[in-house]
DNA sequence: CATAGAGTTTACGTAAAGGTCAAGTTTAAA
DNA sequence: TTTAAACTTGACCTTTACGTAAACTCTATG
């Protein structure tokens, strides 16, 4: 009997290809631990497996939600999809994101307030234009 | 006759601490040629007129609005309040911060759009941890 | 077998806005 | 006058998420 044919692993040029991303990007989050050690081939050269691929593909998933890479890597410990842990790692994902999403409400009254803000100080320069007032605070 | 008393003008350390800022920040300005050269006491010494401190202060005042200091830069040829130059430099200024309200407007937007997606994909997981589904997209 | 195209590691560069020494001078107060 | 506190310049450090280059080695294909 043979393996699992060897077109389930993929190079890290074509992985990166297929996700949009760099091979720099790739040999990063594995620098950083965010990726576990891929197989190699005899040479060296990186080969991934399906679920190298889910795990990077969840890794930019977080990512475009906001989570920053740091973020990850406290998770990193609790992050082996590849070991079934998912149970494990739900609920502490859950937690973060329930956070970021308060982070990302705080951002949008930031916001809000700061537009206020420069609408009105926009008022008093359009003023001082018109003549109508001459100094700025 | 004299001169205007000296206690009009403030070095660089009492400056900084009443506008709650390091001395370091007021020098970096004055490096990246947001704040003209200061005048000097004969040691060297940076001396600052009321001048200076109302240009500073309109400096923080824009940071405070999230105008980045780059863009201050592209003012600053505009920029010398103390020339009384602020006839024209209004205009540009008004340019920049109408520009600026249609960033916020788009940050706003675009964090009420990721604000969406993260309790999206929170209600995912969370079906998960129930048992209700068994695949992260 | 030759060679082009990928892959490898190492290591420095980038942007923003200053922080933090270090070594030497000035200023201000006693 | 003496000395502590403040000031000076210069230069390297920080964070985040990679970009980029150098110098090699592998792999794949004609």
């Amino acid at each position: 009997m043979k393996r699992a044919p060897a077109d389930q692993f993929v190079q890290i040029g074509e992985l990166a290809k297929k996700l949009g991303i760099t091979t720099r990007t790739i040999r990063y989050y594995e620098e950083i631990g965010l990726m576990g050690p891929p197989e190699r081939l005899g040479g060296g050269t990186r080969t991934y497996n399906r679920e190298d691929i889910l795990r990077l593909k969840f890794i930019l998933k977080l990512k475009e939600l906001g989570i920053t890479l740091k973020e990850m890597q406290e998770l990193a410990e609790n992050f082996d999809v590849n070991q079934q842990a998912f149970g494990k790692i739900t609920p502490k994902l859950l937690e973060i994101l329930d956070a970021h999403i308060g982070k990302v409400d705080q951002k949008i009254a930031n916001l809000a307030s700061l537009r206020k803000e420069i609408v009105d100080y926009r008022g008093r320069i359009f003023d001082i234009l018109q003549g109508k007032a001459s100094e700025v605070s």
